[in-house]
DNA sequence: GTCTATAAAGAGATAGAC
DNA sequence: GTCTATCTCTTTATAGAC
């Protein structure tokens, strides 16, 4: 399922079917909830027949989960690739939480689905996009780990301190409002001065 | 509507009718969602036929509302009172903000129900709910104004800084398990030096 | 205040034509 | 791949007996 424009040569202005099945599922998720949503919701936002739904996903639930693990997905890689860019704990945590939180400012629709529609997955489902939002905690903690053995963070329980960390972040998408007060930018750079206070660093 | 037991001199075993559908509303709320409980759900947790619910309540929305209502304004009395207690504004955002996720933690239930089903309520609902949430940022950016005017904090956005010490307590609803890792007076005591190091408090 | 019974509408999902 | 039509079950809410 694509969820933005492909790259392809020709400009799409019409998404294909599948594509437009998950957009409007992904904002009526958002927006109303899994259980607030029907099919009918989705079908019509999408342009279709009730029907159509199903022949592009075999019921409402996987198509919720595919929209939650290709976005667990897409998050994780956006913290990988900040951790990565640097060896340095405090520069690795920074960029982590400022990619992090202006993903969540910038995609807020989906990070509403993926991080407060859980409950409405199947139990393998869940159990399998649990896994996905372990490694976050593993990535935050690992930063963190690494900074107080360097000397450079000090905190009395970095597992605690990591995931508070990551509650900062997810919780932007429940707050966070287009055209709002702050852009994601501005969003994104205020956090990370918090998250390195957080962390014991002072500027 | 009483959630907990009344402190009358009898003991009572057995809420009222009225109680225990309020409790049975809540927990179903709290776990699936105000979309994903039925008035079935409610009536047959609260050991009533569907039809009492009716004798109780004029609706399942207004069910909802009830207990946001009821979930925010002690929430906010808890606020207030940790900033009562002080004049200092470091005593005063700490104390608010380990009462504040302390409350969070142990009352993770009702918690969830205010912070994540606002969007089920009516418009006129809706908004009186958010005229008392209105209320805990005015109360937060109060004590960190203060802090700064006095010298005591720094912080170079304190609405921002004020909407992301709420947004740690207000996530706590949603991770926090009984018999987990930590107890909420644990939680509570760490995000309260948190919290006062995103504000620059050295400790 | 509680029940049984049910009305009326909405929901997920499928059949079969095109 | 999309449609119309519909099946079947669920859901909110009410009527009326006790």
């Amino acid at each position: 399922m694509r969820l933005v424009s492909a790259s392809t040569p020709e400009p799409v202005l019409e998404p294909d079917a599948r594509t437009r099945l998950g957009q409007a599922a992904l904002e009526a998720f958002a927006s109303r909830g899994f259980h607030g949503t029907t099919t009918r919701d989705i079908s019509t936002a999408a342009g279709m027949s009730p029907a159509a739904l199903y022949v592009h996903h075999r019921s409402k639930e996987e198509l919720l989960f595919e929209l939650s693990r290709l976005g667990h997905e897409r998050v994780l890689e956006v913290i990988r690739a900040a951790v990565a860019r640097s060896d340095d704990p405090a520069q690795q945590l920074g960029d982590l939480v400022e990619d992090f939180v202006r993903d969540h400012a910038v995609a807020h629709t989906g990070a509403r689905v993926i991080n407060y529609e859980l409950a409405a997955l199947s139990e393998e489902h869940h159990a399998e996009i649990l896994a996905v939002r372990h490694e976050f905690d593993v990535v935050v903690r690992d930063v963190i780990d690494r900074g107080v053995a360097a000397g450079a963070f000090a905190t009395p329980d970095a597992r605690m301190t990591a995931l508070a960390i990551l509650s900062l972040g997810i919780d932007v998408a429940r707050w966070y409002r287009d055209g709002g007060r702050w852009t994601p930018d501005e969003v994104a750079a205020h956090y990370r001065l918090l998250a390195l206070r957080m962390v014991g660093v002072a500027e």
